[in-house]
RNA sequence: GGGCGGUUAGCUCAGCCGGGAGAGCGCUUGCCUUACAAGCAAGAUGUCGGCGGUUCGAUCCCGUCACCGCCCACCA
C-alpha cells in the first residue's frame, strides 16, 4: 500500500470544527450546570457498577441556575435542592484579568480545573465549575489610558463617567474574547452562573464587607508613608511592590555641626535628594564615635536647616558611617524613627515625583535631576565626602515598573492582625491544605508578618470606597446604602471618597460573593465552601492569602479545603514568559496548529506539581502523535467492529460483554462450537499448568469456544483496571500529570503494541467466531474504558471517538467512571503474558541480530524444565509464533536436544532457540553468548555477595531477601544455560 | 540577610514508603507487516552535582559545599 492512502489524525479529524461543534452541544444541552445533570441524559448509575452517587437519574425536575446569570442573589432554586444526595464539588475559577487575553499560565490553570471537574462529574458528582473575570483595577485602568494615549487624550479629557464607560466597552470586548478562549479549551463550566467583580452581586458584597469591617474597627483611615506609583499616580500595597537589586552609590555627605566649625556629622545615604527633606541625624545610642554629638545640633546644607542629632537604636553603627540621616517622609525606617522622636515629616516629592516648594532652590525637579544638581552643589561646597558603590534593592511598581517612592497620605487600611489569626490556624490544624504541602510554609511566612493592607488606590475603575463626607459638618459616612443627607447634620451636602478599591479586595471575596453573599442562597450553601482552588505560585500572597482570611471572617469557614498550586510557565531557555522579553506564547494559535486536545495534555505532563514547567514546542508534537494513535487505535477498532458478520453480534456482546472479564460471565452468548483442540498443548504437563489458564491453539483463543475470555482478553482487562485503579489514585492525589502519563503507557504499549496485535489473526476471522466475537467485546470495551480514562485530559477526541463507538448514553461526559475493579486484577494472566512478552522480545532481538526480516517465518524451539512455565507456553504458542512471526514452534525440555545451527537467547526460565541453518557464524555466536554470560556473571557474582552477607541476612526484610534470592536463581539459571550452549558450540 | 526549588541519558524531565536507573524527543539498525511512517521492531547512551555521614544496602534520609533559578526582607 502506497503512504498517501494511509489515515492520521489531520486528514480526518480537524480537530478546530469537532471542537467547536462538540463544546456547543456541550453547552446547549446543560452539560455543565451544576445541580442538574439529572435531566441531562446520563446514563450515570445505570451500569457503572463501582461509580459513586449513582442515584442521579431521578432527581430530575431542578432547573439549572442559567437564569441567575449576574445577579447573585437566588440561584435559589438551583442545586441545594433538597434531596439530591449527590456529594458536590465545587471550583470557583480563578477569574481572568479583562485586561487581554489568555497566556498559556491560563491554559493550564484552566485545564486543571477543568481536569478535575470532569473527572469529578463523571463520578457521579454534583460539579460546580463557575467561571468569571476580574476588573483587574490598576491593570485595566493602564490599558484603556495607554489606548486614550494614542488617541492623544488623556482620562481628564474624558472626565470620570465617560471614561468608565469606555472602560465598560474594553471590559466587554476583553470578556468576550476571554470567554471564547475557554471554550476553546473546552472548559466545562457553568456559564449560566458566571460573574464579574464588578457585577451588581460583587459589588454589593464588596460594600458589605467594607461596611462590616469598618464597623468592627478593622478598617481604618490615616496618614501614613505608603507605596506610591509616580506613573500610575496611586498607592500600591506592600506587594505590588517588586524589589530589585539595582547597583547604585552611597553618598557620604558632611552635615555641619552647629557652632563647632570644621566639625561634621558625615552621614550615608542612597538617596541625597531626599535630604532635602531632613528633620534629623540619628546614630546608635551605644556608639561611642558619636557619643558627645548626640543632642546637639547640625545644619542642614543646602537649605541651611537646623536638625538634632537623635540616638536611636535603629541605627547599624557598622553600616556606612554608623550616621543616618532621618528623612520621616520618604522613607519606612525614617518615618517610624521620627513618630518615635517626634520629628516633623517634610514632603519634598510630590504625586509625580517632582520636588515641591519645600525643596527651595529645587522645586519643580525631577526626583533624578534633583539628585545630580544635589550632589553636584554638595561637590562644590566640599561637603561631599566621597561616592561609594553600593548594591541595594529598589521597589519598582509591579504594574509599570516605574520605581516607587515611599510618600506620606490618607489612605484606608485593613488590620491584618486579627483576621491573620484564624488564617494561620486553619492551615495550621488542616483545615486548609496546600498541594504541595511546601506552599503552606510560603503562606505562613507571610502571614505571620503581614502589615496592614493599604486597600484604597487612586484609581476611577474599580469598587468605589462606601464613605461619604459632609461637606457642611466634615462627618464621614461609612454606609451600605448611599445616604441622601448627612446624619450628623441633616443636610444633603455629601460627597462620597473619590477612591476605589484595591482589585484583589473584590476578588478575595470571590468564593463566597459570586455564590450569592450576602444573602442566604442555596447555591451559597450548597457549594461553600468551595472544593479546592487552583492556582499559580504567583499569587498566593495577592489572592489565596486575602480570599483565606476574608472567607474565614465572613463565612466562618475556609473558603475551599485544598489549593492546588501549580508553577509558571517559562520558555525554552527557561525564562518566565513576559511581554516585554516577546516570548510570550498564545495558546489559541498552538490549539489551531495542534489541537486543544494536545495543548491540554502537553501541559499536564512533563513536570510534578508546583514546579515551573520549561515550554517547548516538540513536547506538542509528540502529544499530538499521541492522539493520533488514539485516533488509529478507534479506527482500527471500528473498522473490525463492522467487518463483523452481523454487526449487531458485536455491539451485544459489547454491551453484554462490560464486566465480563472475570472469565465466566459471558458463557452463553458465545456458540459453542466447542473444543476444538484442548490439548494441542506439546509437553505432557502442559494442560494442568499451575496457571489455571484453559488450554488453547493458535493464540490461546479456544478458551472462547465455551465463552471464556482468552489469556490475552484476561490480561488487558486485567491492565486496563489495574491502570484505572493507579489513574483514578493520582487524581485523588492531585497528581494529574502521572495520571496522564499512566493512561498514554497504557494505551500506547499495552493496549496497542500488544494486544490489538495479538488478537489480530481472530478479529481478521482466522479462528472460531466465537473468539472474534469476545476479541472484538474486549477490545471495544477496552477502548471504551480508555477513552473513558483519557477524557478530562481530552475531552473532545474521546467524546468525537467515543460517538462513533458502540455505546450507552449521549456524551462520554456523563459516562460512569472507570474507578477500576481490584477484583478483576488477574495476576496469573499477567505472569504468563509477561513470560509471552519476555520470550517474544527474545526472539525478535535474535531475529534483528541475524537480520531475518519481518516477512521471513522462522521456527523456535523454546525449552524449559519448569513444570508452570511450560505449561505457560503451552498455552501460550500460538501468541508467541504470531508476534515474533515464528512458523512452527517446537517445546520441550532440556533432555530434548538443542539444535546445532541456531541463535540462542535465555530469558527467565526459557531457552531460546532460532534455528538458522547456514546461517550462524558458530564462533561469532560463540563470541556473542561469552560476552552475554560474563555480563550474567557479573549480576551473579554480586547477588552472591549480597546473598553471603550476615548483616544483609539479618536485617534486611524477607521478602527483599527472598526477592534476591530470586534473582540469583534466575541469574544463575540463566548462566547455566548459556554455558551449556557453549561447551556445546565449543565441541 | 532569611526561605524555597533545582542539579538524573545529547535535550526536556519522571522517579511514591531507601533494595530494578526510567520516559519523551534526538541518535543507530531493519521494516511502507491489510489501524497508525505522526508508525512498527530491535538497539546504544548515565561517577543520579562534589564531599562526608546514617544503613545490611543511598538517586532517595542527614550534614556540608558548589552552581542555577525563584520568593521574602525597612540596613540608610
Amino acid at each position: 500500500m502506497c503512504q498517501k492512502d494511509k489515515e492520521n489524525l489531520a486528514t480526518v479529524y480537524g480537530p478546530k470544527q469537532v471542537e467547536n461543534r462538540l463544546y456547543e452541544r456541550w453547552r446547549q444541552r446543560g452539560y455543565f450546570r451544576a445541580g442538574a445533570t439529572a435531566d441531562a441524559g446520563t446514563t450515570a448509575g445505570a451500569a457503572g457498577g463501582s461509580a459513586a452517587g449513582s442515584a442521579a437519574g431521578t432527581l430530575a425536575g431542578v432547573t439549572a441556575g442559567a437564569a441567575a446569570a449576574g445577579a447573585a442573589a437566588d440561584a435559589g432554586t438551583t442545586a441545594g435542592a433538597a434531596g439530591d444526595s449527590r456529594e458536590r464539588f465545587a471550583i470557583v475559577m480563578p477569574p481572568p484579568n479583562v485586561t487581554g487575553s489568555l497566556h498559556l499560565g491560563h491554559a493550564m490553570d484552566e485545564t486543571e480545573q477543568d481536569i478535575l471537574t470532569r473527572w469529578r462529574r463523571m463520578q457521579g458528582r454534583d460539579v460546580l465549575w463557575l467561571p468569571g473575570t476580574d476588573h483587574a483595577g490598576i491593570a485595566t485602568q493602564a490599558k484603556v489610558e495607554e489606548k486614550l494615549a494614542q488617541e492623544g487624550k488623556s482620562k481628564y479629557d474624558l472626565g470620570r463617567e465617560e471614561f468608565l464607560r469606555q472602560v465598560w466597552q474594553w471590559k466587554d470586548q476583553y470578556h468576550d474574547r476571554i470567554a471564547r478562549q475557554l471554550g476553546t479549551l473546552g472548559c466545562s463550566c457553568d456559564w449560566g452562573r458566571e460573574r464579574f467583580t464588578l457585577d451588581e452581586g460583587c459589588s454589593r458584597a464588596v460594600r458589605e464587607v467594607f461596611v462590616t469591617l469598618y464597623e468592627k474597627n478593622l478598617i481604618y483611615q490615616g496618614d501614613y508613608l505608603v507605596n506610591w506609583c509616580p506613573k500610575c499616580r496611586t498607592t500600591i500595597s506592600d506587594i505590588e511592590v517588586e524589589h530589585e537589586n539595582e547597583s547604585g552609590f552611597l553618598w557620604h555627605i558632611r552635615y555641619p555641626v552647629k557652632g563647632e566649625p570644621g566639625c561634621f556629622a558625615v552621614v550615608a545615604t542612597t538617596r541625597p535628594e531626599t535630604m532635602l527633606g531632613d528633620t534629623a541625624v540619628a546614630v546608635h545610642p551605644e556608639d561611642a564615635r558619636y557619643a558627645d554629638l548626640v543632642g546637639k545640633t547640625v545644619i542642614l546644607p543646602l537649605l541651611n536647616r537646623e536638625i538634632p542629632i537623635i540616638a536611636d537604636r535603629m541605627v547599624d553603627p557598622a553600616f556606612g558611617t554608623g550616621a543616618v540621616k532621618i528623612t520621616p517622609a520618604h522613607d519606612i525606617n525614617d518615618f517610624e524613627t521620627g513618630l518615635r522622636h517626634g520629628l516633623a515629616q517634610i514632603t519634598v516629592l510630590d504625586e509625580n515625583a517632582r520636588m515641591t516648594e519645600l525643596a527651595g532652590p529645587y522645586a519643580g525637579l525631577d526626583r533624578y535631576a534633583a539628585r545630580e544638581r544635589i550632589v553636584a552643589d554638595l561637590t562644590a561646597l566640599g561637603l561631599l565626602e566621597k561616592i561609594e558603590d553600593h548594591q541595594h534593592a529598589v521597589g519598582h511598581c509591579y504594574r509599570c515598573d516605574t520605581v516607587v517612592e515611599p510618600r506620606i497620605s490618607r489612605q484606608w487600611f485593613v488590620k491584618m492582625r486579627p483576621l491573620a489569626a484564624p488564617a494561620i490556624q486553619a492551615v495550621k490544624d488542616g483545615r486548609l491544605r496546600f498541594v504541595p504541602a511546601r506552599f503552606a510554609k510560603v503562606y505562613l511566612n507571610w502571614m505571620e508578618n503581614v502589615r496592614d493592607w493599604c486597600v484604597s488606590r487612586q484609581l476611577w475603575w474599580g469598587h468605589r470606597i462606601p464613605v461619604w463626607y459632609c461637606g457642611d459638618c466634615g462627618a464621614a459616612i461609612c454606609r451600605r446604602e448611599t445616604p441622601a443627607i448627612c446624619p450628623e447634620c441633616g443636610r444633603p451636602n455629601l460627597k462620597q471618597d473619590p477612591d476605589v478599591l484595591d482589585t484583589w479586595f473584590s476578588s478575595g471575596l470571590w468564593p463566597f460573593s459570586t455564590l450569592g453573599w450576602p444573602e442566604n442562597t442555596a447555591d451559597l450553601r450548597a457549594y461553600y465552601p468551595t472544593s479546592v482552588l487552583v492556582t499559580g505560585r504567583d499569587i498566593i500572597f495577592f489572592w489565596v492569602a486575602r480570599m483565606a482570611f476574608l472567607g474565614l471572617e465572613f463565612m466562618g469557614e475556609v473558603p475551599f479545603r485544598d489549593v492546588l498550586i501549580h508553577g509558571l510557565i517559562l520558555d525554552s531557555q527557561g525564562r518566565k514568559m513576559s511581554k516585554s522579553l516577546g516570548n510570550g506564547i498564545d495558546p489559541i494559535e498552538l490549539i489551531d496548529a495542534y489541537g486543544a486536545d494536545t495543548l491540554r495534555f502537553t501541559l499536564m505532563t512533563g513536570t510534578t506539581p508546583g514546579n515551573d514547567l520549561r515550554f517547548q514546542r516538540e513536547r506538542l508534537e509528540a502529544t499530538r502523535n499521541f492522539c493520533n494513535k488514539i485516533w488509529n487505535a478507534s479506527r482500527f477498532t471500528l473498522m473490525n467492529l463492522a467487518a463483523a458478520e452481523t454487526g449487531a453480534g458485536a455491539e451485544a456482546g459489547a454491551e453484554a460483554g462490560a464486566r465480563a472479564g472475570t472469565g465466566t460471565g459471558a458463557e452463553t452468548d458465545a456458540d459453542a462450537d466447542a473444543d476444538a483442540g484442548t490439548e494441542t498443548g506439546a509437553s505432557g504437563n502442559a494442560g494442568e499448568a499451575g496457571t489455571g489458564i484453559a488450554a488453547g491453539g493458535e493464540t490461546g483463543a479456544e478458551a472462547c469456544a465455551g465463552g471464556q475470555l482468552a489469556l490475552a482478553d484476561r490480561w488487558i482487562t486485567s491492565r486496563f483496571h489495574r491502570c484505572a485503579l493507579e489513574v483514578t489514585a493520582s487524581l485523588e492525589a492531585y497528581d494529574l500529570g502521572a495520571a496522564a502519563q499512566r493512561v498514554y503507557e497504557f494505551l500506547w504499549d499495552e493496549l496497542c503494541d500488544w494486544y490489538i496485535e495479538l488478537i489480530k489473526p481472530r478479529l481478521y476471522g482466522k479462528e472460531t467466531p466465537a473468539s472474534r466475537a469476545l476479541a472484538q467485546r474486549t477490545l471495544t470495551e477496552t477502548l471504551r474504558g480508555t477513552l473513558s480514562l483519557l477524557h478530562p485530559f481530552m475531552p473532545f477526541i474521546t467524546e468525537e471517538l467515543w460517538q462513533h463507538l458502540p455505546h450507552e448514553g449521549e456524551t462520554i461526559m456523563l459516562t460512569p467512571w472507570p474507578a477500576g475493579d481490584p477484583a478483576l486484577l488477574d495476576e496469573k494472566a499477567e505472569a504468563a503474558m509477561g513470560l509471552v512478552m519476555e520470550t517474544v522480545k527474545a526472539a525478535r532481538n535474535l531475529r534483528s541480530q541475524f537480520n531475518i526480516g519481518p516477512g521471513k517465518k522462522a521456527d523456535l524451539i523454546l525449552l524449559t524444565d519448569d513444570p508452570g512455565i511450560a505449561g505457560d507456553l503451552a498455552i501460550c504458542q500460538g501468541y508467541i509464533a504470531h508476534l515474533a512471526a515464528a512458523g512452527h514452534i517446537t517445546l520441550g525440555d532440556s533432555r530434548r536436544e538443542r539444535p546445532r545451527q541456531a541463535a540462542t537467547a535465555v530469558v527467565s526460565g526459557v531457552e531460546i532457540f532460532l534455528p538458522l541453518a547456514g546461517l550462524v557464524d558458530m564462533a561469532a555466536e560463540a563470541a556473542r553468548l561469552k560476552k552475554e554470560a560474563e555480563k550474567i556473571k557479573g549480576e551473579t557474582r554480586a547477588l552472591e555477595g549480597k546473598l553471603a552477607n550476615g548483616a544483609f541476612l539479618a536485617k534486611a526484610p524477607a521478602e527483599v531477601i527472598a526477592k534476591e534470592e530470586a534473582k540469583l536463581a534466575d541469574a544463575r539459571y540463566r548462566l547455566a544455560a548459556l554455558e551449556a550452549r557453549l561447551t556445546m558450540l565449543e565441541d
